[in-house]
DNA sequence: GTCTATAGACTGATAGAC
DNA sequence: GTCTATCAGTCTATAGAC
């Protein structure tokens, strides 16, 4: 990536890519800590140590900041996520995925103010959350059925198979914001404890 | 309730003791849909119909409606909770507990925005909402020990049980959030789902 | 008990100098 | 590209009339 765009070489908007990238990872912080509604741009500025015009000359307004912001969540979240693996081995490696989420206590915090947040319709971000949910479970969805199909796994109907990614994503979501809470929750055992009980029952068809 | 105290008689607080409670009301369906941050006491004003100034006569300040707001959250959750069942019985109720919560839309919302915006250490809210939670965990914990002791479910070690409860708060918490964002979301499947498949593990002993 | 008026701080956003 | 200065609007909170 690093080759023919040039952008992150020597060159005019070089430091203006440096300080727009500065710009929204301090405010993921800052959003993971107020809220959208409840976090300034002068604060964000203020952090940063420019001025809160400055802020405004990047983004053309605070919603645009929020959008940009979301943009880098989903970026880093993709970079994340696991393309090697596919059927209930997904689920299997779900636990040392969530494990690694805490390195990054920035980008959990806010995820999950955001999502809680974007539950009003009036909410800039709800289109984005609300899609956002939609793709992960579709993701999710697609994983399971794999499972199914290779036989890993007996049938299920896609009745089930809906409730059974939405009840991965809330333990995800959940055991996060009770980490958020007290760090002492031990995420990995709980997750593990989750999906293994889960893959069991899926295998042995009594659900 | 409503004999010696004379507090929801005739007489010199009647009104003003009403519209206390009106105040709470809106200020529960605002906080929900805005949070604390974004909800302001003028927003509440207005739709309750009175000038935001009465309002902090009420209260004192924004601060003293958010306590008066989380403890009218707690009182009407303490009424809706179970106090007449033990052991496993307790969870094996639970969906319906989930499923009568969303007839309370406002009320979840509120839990729902007010625990993530409460993460923060900062947060006015954030001690009420550590301290809801370990309460919480501590009572899911009890039952499952009277269950464990009752020889309903195989033995747990304390560790294993504190992550039992944790998963059962996560499923509830993460459910109801994607009801909020989703509203053809399976409440009531998905809980008993969970319900059903944890039962059978704790009692087969397969953990 | 509720109102209007107002203080004082903070909000997002814009204009124009450098 | 970043700044200072400033705008109009909103915020919480207080004072004082009725």
């Amino acid at each position: 990536m690093s080759g023919s765009t040039g952008t992150t070489a020597r060159g005019p908007y070089r430091t203006g890519i440096r300080r727009r990238e500065q710009i929204v990872a301090t405010a993921i912080t800052v959003f993971g800590e107020y809220g959208f509604a409840g976090g300034s741009i002068r604060t964000i500025a203020d952090r940063v140590g420019v001025s809160h015009a400055t802020l405004l000359q990047h983004f053309g307004s605070k919603e645009g900041l929020l959008t940009a912001v979301l943009q880098e969540w989903d970026r880093r979240t993709v970079e994340a996520s696991l393309t090697d693996v596919a059927g209930l081995d997904y689920f299997r490696r779900l636990p040392e995925v969530m494990t690694a989420h805490l390195n990054n206590r920035g980008l959990l915090e806010l995820f999950t103010t955001i999502a809680a947040e974007a539950s009003s319709p009036a909410h800039p971000a709800h289109a984005f959350i609300q899609r956002r949910y939609t793709d992960n479970l579709a993701t999710l969805a697609t994983h399971l059925q794999q499972a199914v199909d290779a036989g890993e796994v007996a049938p299920l109907t896609p009745a089930e198979i809906e409730i059974e990614v939405r009840l991965v994503t809330a333990v995800l979501d959940g055991i996060g914001l009770q980490w958020l809470l007290d760090s002492s929750t031990d995420v990995t055992a709980s997750v593990e404890t989750y999906i293994n009980r889960t893959i069991a029952a899926w295998s042995s068809g009594h659900r």
